[in-house]
DNA sequence: TAAAATATGTCAACAGTGCTGACATATTTA
DNA sequence: TAAATATGTCAGCACTGTTGACATATTTTA
């Protein structure tokens, strides 16, 4: 591949030492995409044998966090279209881990519940995470553990424009 | 939709209140998911004018934190598979933002570098992340900053194994 | 009350990024 | 020399996201 040039001769200007202004921790980069890496893949397995993907696991878990969301509230939180949504939460109504229920102020709205056979899902996704976490917080020997929480809130938009 | 079902009446023994074993923390959960969301979210518009992609970024990232990172190496980092790679890689090769050189030990081995434009790209792409995380630290009013680095590399599958 | 706005749902077409399987080339190792 | 390895490519497919268009039920507004 690539039989036109003499690669190890490739224009060494290229391959450049030339300084650029860096104030930036990669390493910190690098590890917080490494670990969401392998958070998400603790459920990949139970998802898949459930016929899933990871786009259910985001619907469940916030149905199951937030009993009573509506759809427009759960397509605010996980940042996509309702047309994106609707193949994964048809799935999640059509197995029963999603029940409906029509608002009670607002009838256009739709209220989102796990049932039990969600709530029995999500625990299952969550609890290899939530080892991993728990873990992870004990090996940093941390003098106060509620700051990692306090940090990862402070990341999200929402909290960055108090 | 579903008018079959007098919803405001569907079955109350789906919408539980049973209490499920839980010693999970939903709120960290979520936290890590929200954080990432936006964490990535800040490359989007920078990436969009390039014409690329998540993936993307995320190859220009390894290959510039590590130079001279092999085809294998880099796959394992990423962890999917060399048909996924490949098309990524080529329009990076293509655009330039990456080189190769072929290896100095093993000639089969492809050595990937950033050039200076692709240099320049992933300094552009990681500045708003990392003010992210500095501003996030700093609000989070930590003892010890270092101990949350510590804590996502905890989080790792490779660190979980020592 | 009629009209406009809203919340939700659905259809169609498409894009980005992952997968598996199969096969090819160059190079190294046994 | 034969087998193993590192890489590349083609084809087909799956999942999950997008936009645009349109429909229905319900609420709000004029």
């Amino acid at each position: 591949m690539n039989k036109d040039l003499p690669d190890t001769l490739l224009s060494q200007t290229d391959i450049t030492n030339v300084e650029l202004p860096d104030n930036i921790d990669f390493d910190f980069l690098e590890a917080f995409f490494l670990a969401y890496r392998d958070f998400v893949g603790d459920a990949d397995k139970t998802l898949e044998e459930m016929g899933f993907g990871r786009a259910h696991h985001r619907v469940l878990f916030f149905v199951n966090k937030n009993h009573g969301l509506t759809v427009a509230e759960l397509l605010d939180i996980l940042g996509i279209t309702k047309q994106s949504l609707s193949r994964v939460l048809r799935q999640l109504l059509d197995s029963q881990h999603i029940t409906q229920k029509t608002g009670r102020d607002d009838r256009r709205q739709r209220m989102l519940y796990p049932t039990l056979k969600g709530r029995e899902l999500i625990l299952q996704l969550s609890t290899p995470q939530s080892r991993r976490i728990n873990t992870a917080l004990q090996n940093a020997e941390l003098s106060d553990p509620q700051a990692v929480l306090k940090f990862l809130t402070n990341m999200t938009n929402a909290s960055q424009k108090g």
